[in-house]
DNA sequence: CCATCTAGTTTCGATTCGAAACTAGGTATA
DNA sequence: TATACCTAGTTTCGAATCGAAACTAGATGG
């Protein structure tokens, strides 16, 4: 079947990208981990930037991640920020540095050239067949999607802004822009 | 640019990839490097299945690789076949007990039910614009792509079978299917 | 008020990692 | 054919990562 051809040729891709990657961090002198973590950072929202998110989404024991967040604390790529409502929770913010060597492990210039290549051939390539893609790769990764808030089942619009469906409160602009935990695919 | 986003949208899914093969991995009880490891052995052939090439691939120091392959000899899943031209060097075979471990750990069923989804809701979906990514993708990754060896610009057919034009050397249809390090795109 | 749950930290020992020194086999040149 | 240099891979070591389990502290619910 065509579809599954074209989860194995995503799935290459990503191997690529991954070994890209890992030779990024080796440069900056970080793990392919902290990569995964300030990247996970960067993209969500206050629903979802919790030690407990990020070790759902890791798949990792919540004590190593612990000592992972130290880590990327103590080279002052990340800051914890404690919740105010909830005095156990915490939250964390990727801050100008962590999101410096995130910038520089991405491998752009791979993407760059290879979207180069690829415009040069297909001019009138379109985006949507790929944004597919991924909506189903989430919707199929149940449980915890970890998708863009604005893409989300209980993402709802009003006159008077965003707001969450689930938790019943308001959303910035930006929130809408990240990744949620609670995410659900419509 | 439209490219540049379809990229942006490959990246997602593959941090999706990872996120799930990590999962498997500590299910497992091994680490994701290894299992990177493991995919890349089934997927080379006899140019690139070194523990230099393994290294080039992985970006790692070629210590640490050492490492990690007497491990997975330790664990049964590769084993270790000396090169009767050059006794440097060693090739790394994927034993059937390391294919099993590499079948366990891809995220199968991720990709099933994405494949469900997509196909679904897009019956007539073409794979080639995957291909044309992948194969973009690949001659961006310059230096050594690692695509097919059947593939590359070097790859010629003959009345007598398939031969590498770089290393002159005669090719099986299986080597063909295979990744190699010296791969070129065309 | 006390058990129970949840969020996160600490501690421990095994494993992984990079760096650098090392062995050994191949190659080039004089 | 010696000598220097190169390449493939291993070993060693100290720092960092990892999972498991015990732990603290705050929330929740009778």
């Amino acid at each position: 079947m065509a579809t599954v051809d074209i989860y194995k040729l995503i799935e290459r891709m990503a191997a690529l990208i991954r070994s890209e990657e890992r030779k990024k961090c080796t440069e900056l002198g970080i793990q392919a981990v902290h990569l995964q973590v300030l990247d996970y950072l960067s993209r969500c929202n206050r629903y979802s930037d919790t030690p407990a998110a990020l070790t759902n989404y890791l798949g990792m024991t919540k004590g190593t991640v612990s000592q992972t967040l130290l880590l990327l604390e103590r080279k002052g790529f990340i800051e914890k920020v404690a919740d105010l409502a909830d005095k156990r929770m915490v939250h964390l913010h990727l801050v100008a540095k962590g999101q410096e060597v995130l910038e520089r492990a991405v491998p752009t210039e791979l993407f760059g050239t290879a979207s180069a290549i690829l415009e040069k051939q297909y001019p009138q390539l379109q985006e949507d067949v790929y944004i597919d893609a991924l909506t189903a790769l989430q919707k199929a990764h149940k449980s915890y999607s970890f998708g863009l808030c604005k893409t989300c089942k209980y993402f709802t619009a009003t006159p008077h802004g965003f707001r969450c469906g689930l938790t019943k409160e308001p959303l910035t602009q930006e929130d809408s822009e990240k990744i949620c935990q609670e995410h659900t695919a419509v």
